[in-house]
RNA sequence: GGAGAGAUGGCAGAGCGGUCUAAUGCGGCGGUCUUGAAAACCGUUGUCCUUCACGGGACCGGGGGUUCGAAUCCCUCUCUCUCCGCCA
C-alpha cells in the first residue's frame, strides 16, 4: 500500500511514475486525497465534540458527588445533545476512511527510477548472462520425455490422483528434489538467513498484508470452510512473521528462509507453456526474506541477485538476468530482476527466480516498523527471492545434461543426491 | 467434537461504572554514587489520528450495545489455556 503521507505530498509524482506500469491513477488518486481531506476536517470537528462531552460528563460526575442532582439532570441533556452529533460524525468519519482505504489498496506500488519503459515481457533489459549453453543434437529430448524415460517423474499418475499440474516425483526424480531443496536451504544458511518452516495454510490477513489480496484474489487457492488461502510462495507466511511488529534498527537487518511447496491456480494460462514442469499447480521453491533499513534495501537487492547468481552458477546452467520493465512488474514490487535459465531441448527461457524490492509497499500494509537511532518511527523495506523454484531448475538440468548414457549431475548436487548420474 | 477458564502497556500482573491522564513489579532509557562494573537511590518509559505549534482525540483481543460517563455491565465474533473425547 502506498504511503499517503507520500500521495498527499507528490500526486503528480505518483501518477506520473504509475503510468510506467501501464497503470492509470489519476482519478483514483484525486479520490483519495479528496477523501482525506474530507476525513481530516471530519476528525478535527469530531474532536472538538467529544473534547467538550468528557469535560461535561467529568463535570457531571462532580455535581453528583456534590449532590447537586438538578445541576446534573441539565448538564446530562447537554451531553446526550453532543453525543448525538458525535455518533453522526463518526459513521460520517467512518465512511471517509473506509472508502480512502478501499482506494488506497487498489493502487500498485511506484516503480523505482532505473525501472526500464515497457509494456511487456519482450521490453525486459538483460542485465547481464552467465553459463554456457550446451551443444545437444538434433535429437535432443524435452524434460517430459526424459522424466519417463526414467521413470523419475509422472505426470499421468499425478493427473489421475489430483489433476494436470500435480506431477508425482519418484526414485532419483523425489531424491533430486530433495537435494536441490537442501542445497539452496544450505547455501541461504550459510549467507546468515534463518531457517524457518511455515504453514502452508494463511488467513486472509497474512495474504492481504504481502499483496496477494485484493489483486491476485483467484490466484489463490481457497478453503472456503475454514477461510484460508494455500500459499502461492513461502513469502507470504514468513513476512507476515513481522506483521504488526516494531523492530529496533539494531535488529536489522533480518534474514529468513524458507522451503516450501507453493500453490497457484494459474487460472487462464492455458497452451504450450504449461507441458511438463514449466507451469504447475503445485511446486517446490526455496525463498529468501529479507527486512532492512531503507537506507540499505537497493544494495541487499543487488545481493540477493549475486546470491541466486551463485545458485545457477553452481548447478552449472546456462542463464540471463533481466531487469524487469514497468508493464511486466508485479503489483507490489519497486523493482525486480528475474532470473531465467535456458532448456536447450525446448529452446526456451524459463523463469526461475524473481528477486524484488517492495521498499514500503508491504511493510506499510503490514506495519511492520522500526524504531531508527534518533527514537524515529519509519517503516522498513521488504525485500525477498526465489532461491531458488525447483520445476523449472529440474527441467533444464535434464534437458541440458542428457546424453546417451544418463543425465550428468553438477558437482554440487552429488554431495545431496549421493550420486551423479540418472540412468 | 463436549465442558470450563481467560484475553489489560516490552513482559508479569492489579483494577470489575466516575482524578484509570491504568496500581505495582520486572525490563528499557537517563542520572547520582564508583577507578570501572554491580548493587542502591532518583528520574523517565507505548501506539495511532490531528495541529506550524500549544493542544485535542482514539486505543485495556475484534465488532456492536447499555449509560451523562465503560478496562469495568450486556450481546457477538476471534483467539488462547485446562480437562474429556478423537487422532498423525
Amino acid at each position: 500500500m502506498l504511503n499517503l503521507q507520500y500521495l498527499r505530498a507528490n500526486p503528480d509524482e505518483a501518477v506520473k511514475l504509475l503510468a510506467k506500469k501501464h497503470f492509470d491513477s489519476k482519478k483514483l488518486i484525486d479520490e483519495v486525497i479528496s477523501m482525506d481531506i474530507m476525513r481530516r476536517s471530519t476528525q478535527a470537528e469530531l474532536d472538538l465534540l467529544l473534547s467538550q462531552s468528557n469535560k461535561i460528563s467529568k463535570e457531571i460526575g462532580q455535581l453528583f458527588a456534590q449532590g447537586k442532582q438538578e445541576d446534573a439532570a441539565e448538564k446530562r441533556k447537554e451531553s446526550v445533545r453532543l453525543r448525538d452529533d458525535a455518533r453522526m460524525l463518526e459513521n460520517k468519519l467512518k465512511s471517509y476512511e473506509d472508502k480512502m482505504y478501499q482506494l488506497l489498496v487498489l493502487l500498485p506500488n511506484v516503480p523505482h527510477d532505473s525501472v526500464p519503459d515497457g509494456k511487456t515481457p519482450e521490453d525486459n533489459v538483460t542485465v547481464r548472462a552467465g553459463g554456457s549453453m550446451p551443444s545437444l543434437p538434433e535429437h535432443a529430448k524435452s524434460h517430459w520425455e526424459l522424466a519417463a524415460q526414467y521413470d523419475i517423474i509422472d505426470f499421468e499418475i499425478g493427473n489421475k490422483v489430483t489433476g494436470s499440474g500435480f506431477p508425482f516425483y519418484k526414485g532419483k526424480g523425489a531424491k533430486l528434489q530433495r537435494a536441490l531443496i537442501s542445497f539452496f536451504l544450505d547455501h541461504a544458511i550459510a549467507k546468515g538467513y534463518v531457517e524457518y518452516q511455515p504453514p502452508l495454510l494463511v488467513n486472509g490477513e497474512t495474504a492481504f498484508a504481502t499483496g496477494q489480496l485484493p489483486d491476485k484474489d483467484g490466484q489463490m487457492y481457497f478453503v472456503s470452510d475454514d477461510k484460508y488461502y494455500l500459499i502461492p510462495t513461502a513469502e507470504v507466511p514468513v513476512t507476515n512473521v513481522y506483521r504488526d511488529v516494531m523492530l529496533k534498527e539494531e535488529q536489522l537487518p533480518v534474514k529468513m528462509t524458507a522451503y516450501s511447496q507453493c500453490f497457484r491456480r494459474e487460472a487462464g494460462s492455458y497452451g504450450k507453456d504449461v507441458r511438463g514442469l514449466n507451469r504447475l499447480h503445485q511446486f517446490d521453491k526455496v525463498e529468501i526474506v529479507r527486512i532492512d533499513h531503507p537506507d540499505r534495501s537497493y544494495d541487499v537487492l543487488e545481493e540477493m541477485v549475486i546470491h541466486v547468481e551463485e545458485l545457477i552458477n553452481k548447478l552449472e546452467l546456462p542463464y540471463r538476468i533481466l531487469k524487469l520493465c514497468g508493464g511486466d512488474m508485479s503489483f507490489a514490487s519497486a523493482l525486480t530482476y528475474d532470473f531465467e535459465v535456458f532448456c536447450a531441448a525446448q529452446k526456451k527461457w524459463l523463469e526461475v527466480s524473481s528477486v524484488s524490492n517492495f521498499e514500503t509497499f508491504q511493510s506499510n500494509r503490514m506495519k511492520l516498523r522500526f524504531k531508527d537511532r534518533d527514537g524515529k518511527i519509519q517503516l522498513a523495506h521488504t525485500l525477498n527471492g526465489s532461491a531458488l523454484a525447483l520445476p523449472r531448475i529440474v527441467a533444464s538440468l535434464l534437458e541440458n545434461n542428457q546424453a546417451a548414457d544418463g543425465i550428468k549431475m553438477p558437482s554440487a548436487l552429488i554431495p545431496y543426491t549421493g550420486w551423479n548420474k540418472i540412468d
